[in-house]
RNA sequence: GGCGGCGUAGCCAAGUGGCCAAGGCAGUGGUCUGCAAAACCAUUAUUCAGCGGUUCAAAUCCGCUCGCCGCCUCCA
């Protein structure tokens, strides 16, 4: 058994082999540092993150590269716009991305070079490609040469002929083919500039990732990713540079992640969130709102190669659900532990088996593809049958079956970690849950416990009357009570 | 126009040709409860957009039709 990962290169499911046996070298196109990262940021991180935790589970080493885009048109733009040098601006976005993964409680990749720091390899790149005939310098610009490359096209599935047909190519009479792309753009007055053999300029932005994954992952690495919007131009340039210059293959499986869509209530259709659109969530306003794990359990009900709907509900949706695995968790917590010496037991042989295949499940689920929708599914089963034993669970217990729920609570546990969910105690999750539901409340704890205690009082009165008025009174506040064998609790209802 | 993808219950979502088509949310009936809530049990797709084809066998493979999305411009 091994991972299957998803090749967008060969269009086909490929089991996973490391060049180097047992050591996985993984490339992610990061963020460029203009703006606040949106879900859509949140999605690549966090599967980009779940793979990385994954793979190491499985037992593999793996070196996680990914980079910082800190110079650009866009940063310029921005930067110009706000009156603020492109170098801070950069700098300060990088900062801000660190706060939103910070909240999403991600771990940093291994290593996490900026295009600025590595301009002198970009350039040796560059000056390799015109050596070989295969970019070409004009006016303080160099282009790469698409035509002297001829797998141009084998990502993205396209040939230079179709994609002239309906692009929208802006007229460039310094390019010798449409299609040609810039490796090196010469500055103008006032903008950021670097020396170079061209002249003081900039780099383009296919060459940054060619440059920094060859220095820190070699000429050829396992796998590189990004979202799908990245196959065409980015990687398929990518590409084309970096095997052009290593006469090597540059990279043996592409993993791309489909978008977080939104709904457009004008046309009540869904459409991909992005910045031309104007339709972007920020996971800044995400984390006012949500725990990070609510958003882990969205992002991670849907494979992550297919287009996934955000909606308020659906988070609902995946909070209600969180809550549920805790709460499985956290009632195995509860037991009042008294092994009784009895060999006996109340788990099932079908019970007991779903919770000793739980691990087997959960990995087949990732091995094809990641597939965490399917892997998920395995924990609410398990949580299921928690729920069933705890229920049927005696006074006294058989030491056995205490022994299998451990068992079953350390595994849910173990799982979910590698979806980045199930972090907290359970306890801990609840109870916080709890609070800052009640900030919602309109009435204060201290209150609700008067009135339970009143309530109580008129119960042991079978003063069933007014112990439902109490009941109803708090209910129309969103506070739930239960009644359970050792008093009445409750919980802020949500709606 | 070129390329890629999607269409599975009220909603979300798995399903790598062959036991009763996972799981979640919502719903319904029941157990429990003074009544509730939670939990548990049962139940909710004779069917996988439609039509053909391949096969002993298809949601899964092939073709066509319809609908939707994305890329081809910066984009996760």
């Amino acid at each position: 058994m091994s991972v299957r990962i998803y090749n967008t290169l060969t269009q086909k499911k490929e089991p996973l082999n490391p060049l180097e046996p047992g050591h996985v070298k993984l490339y992610v196109c990061g963020i460029t540092s203009y703006d606040y990262c949106h879900i859509g940021h949140a999605r690549s991180s966090l599967v980009f993150d779940m793979i990385v935790k994954y793979l190491r589970y499985c037992g593999y080493k793996v070196t996680f590269v990914r980079n910082f885009t800190d110079i650009d048109d866009k940063i310029i733009n921005r930067a110009n716009e706000q009156g603020t040098p492109p170098s801070q601006l950069a700098a300060r976005f990088i900062d801000e991305f660190y706060r939103d993964m910070d909240y999403l409680g991600l771990q940093r990749p291994d290593i996490e070079p900026k295009a600025t720091e590595h301009i002198d390899d970009m350039i040796g790149l560059i000056e390799t490609l015109i050596a070989k005939d295969q970019a070409y310098a004009v006016d303080g610009d160099v282009y790469f040469a698409v035509e002297h490359f001829p797998a141009y096209g084998k990502l993205s599935r396209r040939r230079l002929e179709d994609m002239q047909a309906g692009a929208r190519i802006t007229i460039n009479e310094k390019k010798r083919h449409p299609m040609d792309f810039a490796l090196w753009k010469h500055s103008k007055a006032g903008e950021p500039a670097w020396d170079s053999p061209w002249g003081p300029g900039r780099p383009g932005w296919h060459i940054e990732c060619s440059a920094m994954s060859k220095k820190y992952l070699g000429d050829t690495f396992d796998i590189h990713g990004g979202g799908k919007d990245l196959i065409f131009p980015h990687h398929e340039n990518e590409i084309a540079q970096s095997e052009a210059a290593n006469d090597k293959p540059f990279v043996n499986m592409w993993v791309h992640h489909g978008f977080v869509t939104v709904r457009n209530e004008a046309t009540a259709e869904n459409e991909k969130m992005s910045k031309s659109l104007g339709n972007f969530l920020t996971i800044r306003e995400l984390s006012e709102k949500y725990h990070p794990e609510i958003l882990k359990l969205f992002i991670f009900s849907t494979q992550y190669r297919n287009p996934l709907e955000y909606s308020e509900q659906a988070m609902l949706d995946a909070e209600t659900g969180l809550t549920r695995l805790y709460e499985s968790i956290a009632g195995i917590d509860a037991i009042k532990r008294k092994p009784a010496d009895i060999a006996g037991t109340v788990i099932t042989d079908k019970e007991a088996d779903k919770i000793d295949s739980l691990e087997e499940r959960f990995r087949q689920a990732m091995d094809n593809d990641f597939n965490t929708a399917q892997a998920i599914g395995q924990l609410f089963d398990a949580a299921k049958t928690v729920n069933k034993i705890l229920r049927k669970l005696p006074e006294e217990q058989a030491p056995a079956d205490l022994a299998r729920l451990d068992q079953a609570r350390e595994a849910i546990i173990r799982q979910g970690r590698v979806i980045g969910i199930l972090n907290e105690p359970a306890q801990v999750f609840l109870e916080r849950r709890k609070r800052e539901t009640i900030r919602d409340a309109v009435i204060d704890p201290a209150a609700i416990e008067t009135l339970i205690a009143r309530r109580n009082e008129a119960r042991k009165n079978k003063d069933w009357k007014l112990s439902d008025a109490i009941r109803d009174e708090l209910l129309a506040k969103s506070v739930e009570l239960k009644d359970g064998p050792d008093g009445t609790t409750w919980s802020v209802k949500r709606d």
